[in-house]
DNA sequence: ATTAAAATTTAGACAAACTTAAAAAATATG
DNA sequence: CATATTTTTTAAGTTTGTCTAAATTTTAAT
């Protein structure tokens, strides 16, 4: 038996080992992702590692065991189908569902998230273009770079984003960024590092490099 | 904020009452109900009590107050709202959905469960029949009665269910009684207070006391 | 190599919801 | 009406997840 909270810890190790491409998570970076103490995480990485969920050593840092990736893959599985449901099916907004979804993957059942997976047609990715899962776990790659590597006079559609708050989604849509959109670039400014784009070859916009950074493309 | 538990504790003083036709639920009634120790309960009557979402005085029971009541309602629209949509749309059977519906309906969002009503296209009832509440927490009243108070050679169409554990539906599966059949009484047997059926003008069946006391028909 | 700073753990405490066992109050019975 | 039974409450303790403050370990900087 596995509580929400934990599954909670388990996801975000998880996520914060792929973020920053280290095996190794430390209890601060926990701690703030978590909105928690450190003592607190402290607490919790010693419960994951008696349960062997994680692989926990004092003053080291944490990293999924073999039974904690897979738990994280069906929490992940669980979060995008809801987010998945809740944009396709019910019409929310991709800037909407998030902390719906933070509630709904806590459900127990593996016959409803299944059903739901059906229902939807097997979606390969969620409304922020991020992979979702399937039964055995397994995500689907796709050819992908960060938007702020494209150099001038590239192109790339837009096929997923890095953060999920709703104040980065909410900053996209006020310059038509969603997924699916064409970005070339036009003009990249040495002097503040932001960058002149043409969006759907329609809108022109000036993109800090704190939104180039957060956007994955598809090169075209 | 009210937790997930007292959300629980409201609709089981709720459900009680209505069942029971009476105002003050005892202690150990809602122990039963909440499969937990009957000093648990006290302990929790006087928190709501305090939270003013209940009335209740020691070793005088419980009622629910104008704003428990509305929270009631604001529950129980949930609860049958999500089991409408696992059965009408992810394809769940009757007696499948209402430990599912016990924890989506924890899910914090008024938005949501009003999108749901959307998608669902407003439905009146819910797969056992039982009303559901609208947006103003107002239920759709229905001319029914217990099947058991029929007599012979009367008919009735089967509205709803009283309880909603798998082990009574499913009863109800095998001898082919869904929402929608109709019922007609061929004999009262006073022996063992069992009765002969015909259902859909297809089946016959004897049923019990305890089945016929739980089933809500419209007479035709 | 010391020392300063940052990260992490320990200690002690709290709230929520639960448990069992004992005490008290209310109700039923002869 | 006195007593037995049932119902309810109190008391004491557990688990989960949280907190703050203090101590310790690790890392970074002179
Ligand atoms: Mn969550
Ligand atoms: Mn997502
Ligand atoms: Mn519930
Ligand atoms: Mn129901």
């Amino acid at each position: 038996m596995i509580t929400a909270t934990e599954e909670d810890y388990i996801k975000a190790v998880f996520n914060i080992s792929q973020n920053e491409r280290k095996e190794m998570v430390g209890t601060n970076q926990i701690a703030a992702k978590m909105q928690t103490s450190a003592a607190s995480v402290t607490d919790m990485l010693r419960k994951l590692n008696a349960k062997e969920l994680i692989i926990y050593e004092k003053y080291k840092g944490a990293k999924l065991s073999a039974l904690g990736t897979s738990q994280a893959m069906t929490l992940l599985r669980k979060h995008r189908l809801w987010e998945s449901f809740l944009v396709y099916k019910l019409g929310f907004a991709w800037d909407e569902v998030h902390d719906l979804a933070e509630q709904l993957e806590h459900v127990k059942s593996a016959e409803l998230v299944n059903k739901l997976d059906e229902y939807l047609g097997y979606p390969k990715f969620d409304p922020h273009g991020d992979p979702i899962p399937d039964l055995n776990g397994t995500l689907t790659i796709r050819n992908q770079v960060i938007l702020s590597t494209l150099a001038g006079s590239d192109t790339g559609v837009v096929v997923g984003v890095k953060k999920h708050d709703k104040q980065f989604l909410s900053h996209l849509n006020k310059v038509n960024i969603k997924i699916g959109a064409e970005i070339k670039i036009l003009e990249k400014y040495e002097y503040d590092q932001s960058t002149k784009v043409m969006i759907d070859q329609k809108n022109e916009a000036v993109l800090t490099l704190a939104v180039c950074e957060n956007i994955f493309v598809k090169p075209v």
